[in-house]
Formats: C-alpha cells, sequence, structure tokens
DNA sequence: GCGCATACTTACCCTTCCGTCAGTACCTGA
DNA sequence: TCAGGTACTGACGGAAGGGTAAGTATGCGC
C-alpha cells in the first residue's frame, strides 16, 4: 500500500465501492434505519448494504446506533465527517446532473 | 444496466478506476505526452495507463492528438467537459487533504 | 407453538479489474 | 545492422469485488 498521492485519491479511496455515493446521499436528509436504506437504495441486497454501512462507519463517515428492543431497530447517521464529505460531493452531483444526458449516452455496456 | 439515479452516480461512474483520478490531476496544468504522464504517474503500467485514457477519451473527459512524427508524439489533454469535472472534484481534493491523516489511519491492508 | 418482522451472517460462486510480460511498428543515430 | 526511443497491443492469470441464497437470534401477537 503507497500512501495516497493527493487528496483526492483519499477521498476516492473512501467512496469507492459501487453502493457508498447512494448510500451518504441516502443519509443526507437524516438518521434511517436498515430497512429504510435498503429499501430507498433500489438493487441492493442486505449484504452489500451492511457491508459497505461497516466501512463507513470504520473510516467514521457514519455513525450506527443500536435501539435494544424488538424487533430490533438499528439507525445509520452521517458523523460530522460525513457530513463534511457529503458538502464536498455536492459539486460533482451538480456536474453529473448538469451533463446526465452526454453521460448515458457515453456509457457502455 | 440501470439508469443513473442521481449525478453523483453518473459522476462516480466516470472517475471510476484505479487511476483515473491521478490522470485527471496530472492534465490539470495543461496537455502532456503519453511517456510525461507515465513518469507522472507512479506505479502505473503502460497497458492500465492506455487503458483508462481511452475510457476517458471515449467520455469526452480527455482528447488525444496524435502527431504524426518519428519518434510517434501523442498529447493528451482535458475537454471542456473534461475541465469542468476537474473543477467539481476540487473541494472533494480539498476534504481528502484536510482529513489526510485520519483517512489515512483508518485505511485498511 | 408458529409465523412474522427486523437486522444481520455465512458459504459459495462468478465476473470484473488489474498486473506481468512479451511483442509490434517506425525512424534515428552510431 | 543494430540498439534506442516512443506509443502502443494482446495473452494470461490472480486477486478483489460483488451477487445468490440460505440460515441465525429475539420477542410479539394469534
Amino acid at each position: 500500500m503507497r500512501a495516497y498521492t493527493c487528496g483526492l485519491d483519499a477521498a476516492a479511496d473512501v467512496i469507492g465501492g459501487k453502493w457508498k455515493p447512494r448510500i451518504l446521499w441516502a443519509l443526507h436528509h437524516g438518521p434511517m434505519r436498515f430497512g429504510e436504506l435498503r429499501r430507498e437504495i433500489s438493487g441492493v441486497t442486505e449484504k452489500m448494504l451492511i457491508q459497505q454501512l461497516r466501512e463507513l462507519e470504520s473510516r467514521d463517515i457514519v455513525h450506527r446506533e443500536v435501539f435494544h428492543q424488538v424487533p430490533p431497530k438499528v439507525e445509520y447517521s452521517l458523523t460530522e465527517l460525513g457530513r463534511s464529505l457529503n458538502e464536498a460531493l455536492i459539486p460533482l452531483d451538480t456536474w453529473g446532473s448538469e451533463h446526465l444526458t452526454e453521460l448515458e449516452a457515453s456509457r457502455v455496456r
């Protein structure tokens, strides 16, 4: 493993993974339960969602809170670091939205 | 293949790939020859560099210009779209730089 | 005592991604 | 004539990432 060569390099490592951008986006509006996230992020499986959430949690981007009740309840929310990351992602989302048509067109597969 | 669910989704698809962020960053200061890029981006192999450049070219992020001379000369530069993408990446780079220490610390492997 | 809801966990497999390495084509200068 | 510089190309294999499907624990209501 080499050291990160620039901030972008580090950031790309954090948000890398098929579902991470969508998780971050979904949590933008506040805490969500596991099941809510699964329904919100169409196409994701339970295994992948948990895996990506755990990775974000270990990076201190996402906070996980367990409510000891039955049926179980677990809430996921953005940490301060996660919120600042989301802020930094806004211009990128805007860029993607502005060029959505051409990006869809040049997409492979 | 599903349609992009948001701009961020689309943008992540464009910059996805092990070397794309570093390529974009290297081209920030102007056109570069293939060999210059290879030397600038330490660790990349010729095959991977070409592959990623071709993908960026097909997305109209990077422009490829061949100079018919010997030895061959090929210059890569950012298109207008590429420049706007780079602008949108600046906040993300800043975020990464600001949190570099903690990100290095929570890194796996 | 049985199904249901929630939030996971695990085993297995398959595809995609990436790296290694060898080879191509062209002209130049020694 | 032969090494050298430049910009590729392609075969092969391993590692990483992601998908499928089945199973776990807990207590509640019927």
